[in-house]
DNA sequence: GCAAAAGTGTTCTGGCTACACCCATGG
DNA sequence: CCATGGGTGTAGCCAGAACACTTTTGC
């Protein structure tokens, strides 16, 4: 996958600002608030503290990452002093940021596999194939949409709303759509692996 | 296992204060050697930040948790106020510390299925039997010496020293000794995943 | 009919677990 | 010689990958 409109973004450094992802740590609610609208997050949760005593001359300043995930069909407004990047076309990062963004995918990467974390990125309903792009994205390897149906639906984690998809106007089958069973975050197979096509396993 | 004398442990609160792995945010280097001697540590990483501006009533503190490591074969010296507790006999905890203890053993668990960790709790030779043990404890099920050595030698973590460790008092075949490779943090088999017994796999 | 997209049936694989068996030492 | 602890050989297992094939739509 090229990455050709990524489904899932980062909100990064915007020039002479610190983004979101990245304020001062105090009280979360108050200030990732001030960016984003936390609420349209569906998934928020801590990367890595970093405390960088040099930038302020006076004190100490602490800043605290966290990795939010918003479903592919949102579309957060921001303020105009700040903007969303495709997470493999980012803009040049000062400091740390490059390995705290590596951090949050990574972290994204592994959750996809033994968590249903998936249902922070998915829409409410969706088809199979849909998904597969998302978990694609998410693992940065290709992915089949037919196994990932029966990995999902035999770990219970998708069920069939009922509903078909219309077929796009070059035809095709209608495509069943799933949802996620749940969308409370939990370890749904500890031990599970998605592993990238050619490693057999 | 029912933890006699689990080898791993880890720095808790002891009556009163804070314990070296729950420093406020300062310096890592600088306030960490407050308590243990960050040189006797053969792996450092953050866990978590909490903030928690209701503990101070002028300023937010922000408290940020490590999990620190300890080869079996050193014990490191400690004030006087404090203490080393098993990690599965602690006394009672405040606040949040039950979950970052949780965390912290849950990091541990996770990355000796994929990582090389295990030299940061192993002394530099050991015998397998020793190394199981080791990972017996991390891992919080059990393991068997057989399975492990071949693991672990197919992924070329270990290598034998050549050495042999003189059988005990009540005889048995001297043990084979073995190192790690290498010692530093590596992730050696990202897909990899060590399942507890009864977890056919 | 034919292309396109979705879905099903089935086989294959490989890393890990399980288990039976063999080796070296002490007393 | 036998108990004890270490080590090897090999079979079994199963989640997930691979792939062939069937179904449903648009034109």
């Amino acid at each position: 996958m090229a990455t050709p409109a990524t489904p899932f973004r980062r909100r990064v450094r915007a020039p002479g600002r610190l983004s979101a992802a990245r304020r001062n740590a105090r009280r979360l609610d108050s200030h990732l608030a001030e960016k984003v609208d936390v609420r349209e997050l569906s998934h928020l949760e801590q990367l890595v503290t970093t405390s960088e005593p040099d930038r302020h001359p006076n004190e100490w300043q602490v800043a605290t990452a966290y990795l939010g995930l918003v479903p592919s069909d949102l579309d957060p407004g921001l303020p105009s002093d700040t903007s969303w990047h495709p997470a493999d076309n980012l803009p040049e990062t000062a400091f740390d940021h490059g390995a705290i963004i590596s951090a949050g995918r990574e972290r994204l990467r592994a959750k996809l596999s033994y968590t249903n974390i998936g249902f922070a990125l998915a829409p409410h309903a969706f088809s199979i194939s849909e998904l597969r792009d998302l978990y694609t994205a998410g693992l940065e390897h290709e992915v089949s949409a037919t196994n990932l149906q029966r990995v999902l639906l035999r770990r219970e984690l998708l069920e069939a709303t009922g509903e078909l998809r219309a077929s796009g106007p070059s035809g095709g089958r209608p495509a069943a759509l799933y949802r996620f069973r749940s969308r409370m975050l939990s370890i749904t197979d500890q031990f599970a692996v998605l592993r990238p096509p050619g490693q057999h396993g």
